[in-house]
DNA sequence: GTAGGGTTAG
């Protein structure tokens, strides 16, 4: 550009619109908005040459406010260049960029002719400002008039069908793609991926990525996506590593998307791989230069929590330059998880002194807190206090933490009162959290209570059925323990044994109650045993 | 010889 400017500047004496134009178009795509005002205002009063149907598309492009669009808006009319398809099509999106919904509709209603172009800028236009009803209704208007969609067309609905309409319309689409020949294209076979995924069809979003010839950045982090947002931790970790493999570097969405997959699985070592990628290439960092992205840095304290890295959590947490509420909440659940009821209470009030308001995530990390840490004066006080001095109306959520803060400490009859009196509907979940409280105490009226209400809930849950045949197996009644199992394998209930593992140099262990099967168990049980009689000498009764 | 649309995360 420095080149282009000084021919521009040195050698050319005898300017142009031509000249103009390129070097107006030039800064513009080196993002030197300033500069290319500066150019078009220098063309027009001081050299008198007239703008044209080129100049105007890429100035209006260069606007960083409706006030500028309207200023060039009102130019066009001096000009006569109003009608113009180009200049049309860039109004209409810088209007719907900036939410001016009335102005985009005026200029794109007052276009004699209207090509796809123009169509899609309003389709896309109110994609990006999340106006989702308005973009299918604009693309229905538009297959009326019986124009043809494009590519761009496709990459602009295909995300909200998924999102609004499911998969048979995006079924539909996608043979529309094929008939046409669109999936040549990166971008549409990018949004083919994310339509299946929006609508759960993994598969077919699977399928669409491994048949791409050439996939980009776009592409990887789609097909992560979808991974992470059903659950499917490890499926987000094996992208994510194929990816790296591939060659491919990871961007800021990459990271975004791959530090929940490790917190949720407590992949710390991964974990924290990543967390040192973005440090050393500045991933993070945000785009003047100074503090960081505050998604990655939540992100990244997260990760450390679940994992139990608290102490690194809290490094990130007190270096960043912004916290928003959930920064803090999440400094708050992590504290929480590890029973720190004190920290908890401190954090939060660090909280109320930085004006920062607790949302209803800030309550179920605090009552779980006190559900762990044992603190039951305070956790009844929160209940209260939430509503009366925050204003936030207890959920579902908050009465969990407090049936399971209650149940831990054997207080069974009063969580069932307030179970059975609260403002708000039962779910299994609660009810689950109230019978592993009974089964803790060993009350098996109140446990038949409970699993008659899970059962009606939700009769395939294969926790629930453990749970209450552990309370009958606690109180020797061997015959209800088999028509549980009897009820299970009438509802083809099968209960997949829990696992821990962990993980050790490049490998995940994993392993479940009894386990024989390592070729090192042997060695495991007798170090195993030393372990247990150790703590017998310490007098430790679990 | 110059110009106007797109896809992913929180």
């Amino acid at each position: 550009m420095g080149y282009a400017l000084s021919v521009f500047n040195t050698c050319i004496h005898d300017h142009n619109v031509f000249n103009y134009n390129v070097i107006i178009a030039g800064l513009i795509d080196h993002k030197l908005a300033t500069q290319a005002f500066q150019y078009f205002l220098e063309m027009r009063l001081i050299e008198f040459i007239m703008p044209d149907h080129f100049t105007f598309p890429c100035v209006i492009k260069a606007c960083l406010d409706v006030v500028e669009v309207k200023k060039i808006h009102g130019l066009l009319f001096k000009f006569g260049l109003e009608l113009d398809l180009y200049v049309g099509s860039a109004l209409v999106n810088c209007y719907l960029k900036f939410g001016f919904v009335e102005d985009a509709e005026e200029v794109f209603d007052g276009m004699s002719v209207r090509d796809v172009v123009l169509w899609n800028a309003m389709i896309n236009g109110f994609s990006q400002i999340g106006q989702f009803d308005k973009v299918l209704e604009v693309f229905g208007r538009m297959k009326d008039q019986g124009v043809v969609p494009s590519r761009f067309t496709i990459t602009g609905i295909l995300p909200v069908v998924g999102m609004k309409e499911g998969i048979d319309n995006g079924r539909a689409l996608h043979g529309f793609v094929l008939k046409m020949g669109y999936d040549s294209c990166v971008a549409v076979s990018n949004s083919l991926i994310d339509l299946y995924g929006k609508c759960k069809c993994v598969d077919d979003a699977i399928g669409i990525f491994e048949t791409m010839h050439e996939k980009d950045i776009f592409s990887w982090n789609s097909v992560i996506c979808v991974h992470e947002q059903r659950g499917d931790h490890y499926g987000t970790l094996k992208f994510f590593r194929r990816m790296v493999f591939a060659g491919m570097q990871p961007d800021l969405v990459t990271v975004t998307t791959t530090l929940p997959a490790c917190a949720h699985l407590a992949a710390l070592r991964i974990g924290s791989k990543i967390h040192g990628y973005i440090i050393t290439t500045g991933l993070g960092k945000c785009k003047d230069g100074k503090g960081h992205d505050l998604h990655i840095d939540n992100a990244i304290m997260y990760m450390y929590a679940k994992c139990g890295s608290l102490g690194v959590a809290r490094l990130v947490f007190d270096k960043m330059s912004y916290k928003d509420t959930a920064s803090w909440n999440i400094m708050i659940t992590g504290y929480g998880m590890q029973g720190l009821g004190n920290e908890v209470l401190n954090t939060l009030s660090s909280m109320c002194e930085a004006q920062m308001k607790p949302n209803d995530a800030t309550f179920v990390g605090i009552l779980s807190a006190c559900s762990h840490g044992g603190l039951l004066t305070q956790g009844r006080m929160f209940l209260d206090q939430m509503h009366q001095i925050y204003g936030i109306v207890p959920t579902i959520e908050h009465y969990s933490c407090v049936i399971d803060m209650l149940g831990r400490a054997g207080q069974l009859e009063e969580a069932y009162k307030i179970l059975t009196t609260m403002p708000v509907e039962d779910n299994p979940v609660i009810w689950r959290a109230f019978l592993a409280a009974c089964r803790l105490h060993g009350n098996a009226d109140l446990a038949e209570v409970a699993a008659n209400m899970i059962f009606k809930l939700e009769p395939l849950h294969c926790g629930s059925y453990v749970l209450i045949s552990n309370v009958y197996g606690a109180e020797g009644r061997y015959e209800d323990v088999s028509e549980i199992r009897h009820t299970m394998r009438e509802h083809n209930v099968k209960k997949i044994p829990g696992c821990s593992w962990i993980e050790l140099k490049n490998g995940v262990h994993v392993f479940v109650t009894g386990d024989r099967t390592h070729a090192e168990d042997y060695h495991i049980y007798a170090a195993l045993h030393h372990l247990t009689s150790r703590l017998r000498d310490y007098k430790y009764i679990a």
